[in-house]
RNA sequence: GCCGAUGUAGUUCAGUGGCAGAACAUUCCCUUGGUAAGGGAAAGGUCGGGGGUCCGAUUCUCCCCAUCGGCUCCA
């Protein structure tokens, strides 16, 4: 399939070079799903020249051109691309050179290919989108259109996968969210800046009190600190000089610099360092829901996924180093634990490894990446390295949740850092009765709240399951008549997140509006209900279930909590 | 930040160089209902913001803001 999606993107450069003899060629490799093709041409193409560029390409493939490889010299490959500067600098780098002749476009290229475009089907392509790319990916170099296609072996593969895209996108959050009354965003607050809507309150406290409770089975003590503080905190955290572009400028106050806090770690650290530590007291846990502001750049904002303002949850746990196996099996398997319980199944788990940048001695990276990689194995769990991924001041274990569109998101972080303990001098006193300076891990389990919940609206498309819900059961009268047996039955409910539809509206509508809302539970109570203290039960996905006392009912959801 | 697209009522969207349109939502009236939209009326707009061209700009143009698709970035 790669073979013939890189085909794809050769008869592709083809099609807009006979269209576009002035153009110039990035580079036009496979991808999941199909083929791009990188390019520069004096007018800009726009969307509406798709059409013309697919019909172009089928018109190619029927030709039945064949892919002719030749392996050449660096000289005469100079020659051949003499006009395509781009080509050129990646000729640079190459040894061994080979190239790809379809007709009049010949490619830098080691293949493979197929051998003519026979094997291609013409109905099993679409030219998708265009976009801008950096020329290697690096914002340093000029921006060349990338023009995106999708390819497959059939053209019911291909319709499938439209469909299935068509079904992604109607789980977005960002659509979702609004419509069910959790979020908003507003032009004048500013990007990034989400409000919190009465339903989306609920949910954040329901997470919140759920991990509260879990942290504290696990020993952890939750403080809470000040969105702002004097900038010299960050300044001796290292975030100043490392993070500087993402960091809100500072507000200058009566000659003092502050700082929107963009992390919790060195209030955190503050604590610790507030009285004298013995060893005794280790491993030592502070938890927090801490919101921080981070500066992203405007281009990388999306939804809730990705915002200038959020909430972590945060915590820190500092250990001596015989501890620090333990602790990191603790955090994997309660961060495991969570993402379980909150219906996260598939995830992509990453261990990444030490940057160029980098804080602290070989000798500690090479026994924190050592112990993250021994927990990973004792607990049999699949992940891929991620090489120089790590954060500058230590390696991390990364778990990342897919959403509908299969883009994954960076939620569960565990890592170690070398950074603090030292730039902060901390210490505890050791059986010795000697200072030592204690190893310090961050972790987050959801990552932030945000995002967290921005994926979880994905991954249920927006039914959020029972006890995650905000309203958990709608009673729906039958007429006005019945308003008052409703808020009887909501009564006896109570422990519930139970709201009455009592507007003057037929029980179709207010059905219909029920299940909009995606509520797991609506009751329909009228003439028949009231006389025998009864419900007719009516499950999100399911329909009617018939008609139960409020005792059976009970039952029912009694299994959900 | 960069490339490209978009911005009209609370929402989803038509439309136009010369008085601004629909559906849903909202308010009121009628209807009191049995498992996904009962009927009617009213109200709702600086056509994202600011400059420019024009007798006249929501429409053309420039700048800004915001959103979307990518790239880059993501402690």
């Amino acid at each position: 399939m790669e073979k013939i999606r890189h085909s794809f993107a050769h008869i592709l450069a083809l099609s807009i070079k006979e269209l576009y003899p002035d153009v110039k060629f990035g580079t036009g490799p496979a991808i999941e799903n199909g083929f791009y093709y990188d390019i520069q041409t004096k007018n800009p193409i726009n969307e509406n020249d798709l059409k013309r560029i697919e019909n172009k390409m089928r018109e190619n493939i029927k030709k039945n051109i064949v892919f002719k490889k030749k392996s050449i010299t660096k000289k005469e490959a100079q020659e051949i691309f003499k006009d395509q500067p781009f080509k050129l600098e990646i000729l640079k780098e190459l040894k061994d050179i080979s190239i790809y002749e379809t007709e009049s476009f010949i490619d830098l290229c080691s293949g493979p290919h197929i051998k003519s475009t026979k094997e291609l089907n013409p109905k099993a392509f679409k030219l998708e989108k265009i976009a801008g790319a950096y020329f290697k990916g690096d914002e340093k170099n000029p921006m060349l259109t990338r023009v995106y296609g999708l390819a497959f072996n059939t053209e019911k593969e291909l319709e499938d996968y439209l469909k299935l895209k068509e079904e992604a996108e109607a789980r977005d959050h960002r659509i979702l969210g609004e419509k069910l009354g959790i979020f908003m965003f507003d032009d004048e607050v500013g990007s990034g800046l989400p409000l919190w809507l009465p339903n989306g309150t609920i949910l954040r406290n329901i997470i919140k009190n759920y991990l509260y409770e879990e942290l504290e089975k696990n020993d952890y003590e939750f403080i809470e600190t000040p969105h702002i503080g004097k900038i010299s905190l960050w300044q001796t955290s290292g975030h100043w000089e490392n993070y500087r572009e993402n960091i809100y400028s500072p507000i200058d106050i009566e000659g003092e610099k502050f700082l929107l806090k963009p992390m919790n770690c060195p209030f955190h650290v503050k604590i610790f360092k507030s009285k004298l530590r013995s060893y005794k007291e280790l491993p030592i846990k502070l938890a927090e829901f801490g919101t921080v502001y981070r500066f992203e750049r405007s281009g990388t904002l999306h939804g809730l996924t990705r915002v200038r303002g959020f909430t972590q949850d945060d915590a820190h746990v500092w250990c001596m180093q015989d501890q620090l196996e333990e602790e990191l099996s603790k955090l994997l398997k309660h961060g495991l634990k969570i993402l379980r319980k909150f219906g996260f199944k598939e995830y992509k788990i990453y261990l990444s490894t030490r940057p160029e940048k980098y804080a602290g001695t070989e000798e500690g990276w090479k026994k924190a990446t050592k112990a993250l990689e021994t927990v990973l194995n004792n607990h049999k769990i699949d992940y891929d390295i991620d090489n120089g991924g790590g954060v500058f001041y230590g390696p991390k274990i990364d778990i990342k949740i897919k959403d509908s569109l299969n883009r994954e998101w960076q939620c569960t972080t565990i890592q170690v850092d070398f950074n603090l303990p030292d730039r902060f001098q901390m210490f505890y006193i050791n059986e010795k009765g000697e200072k030592e300076k204690p190893l310090m891990l961050h972790r987050a389990l959801t990552g932030s709240l945000e995002r967290f919940i921005g994926v979880l609206i994905e991954h249920y498309a927006g039914a959020l399951p029972f006890w995650l819900s905000p309203v958990q059961i709608k009673i729906l009268p039958i007429s006005d008549k019945f308003n008052k047996y409703a808020n009887e039955v909501k009564k006896e409910l109570e422990s519930y997140r139970v709201k009455v539809f009592n507007e003057s509206e037929t029980i179709s509508k207010k059905i219909r509006q029920g299940e909009i809302e995606k509520i797991p539970y609506l009751l329909i109570v009228g003439e028949k209900e009231k006389n025998s203290k009864t419900v007719s039960v009516r499950k999100r996905g399911k329909g009617d279930i018939g008609v139960k006392t409020i005792e059976e009912f009970k039952n029912i959801i009694i299994k959900e909590k």
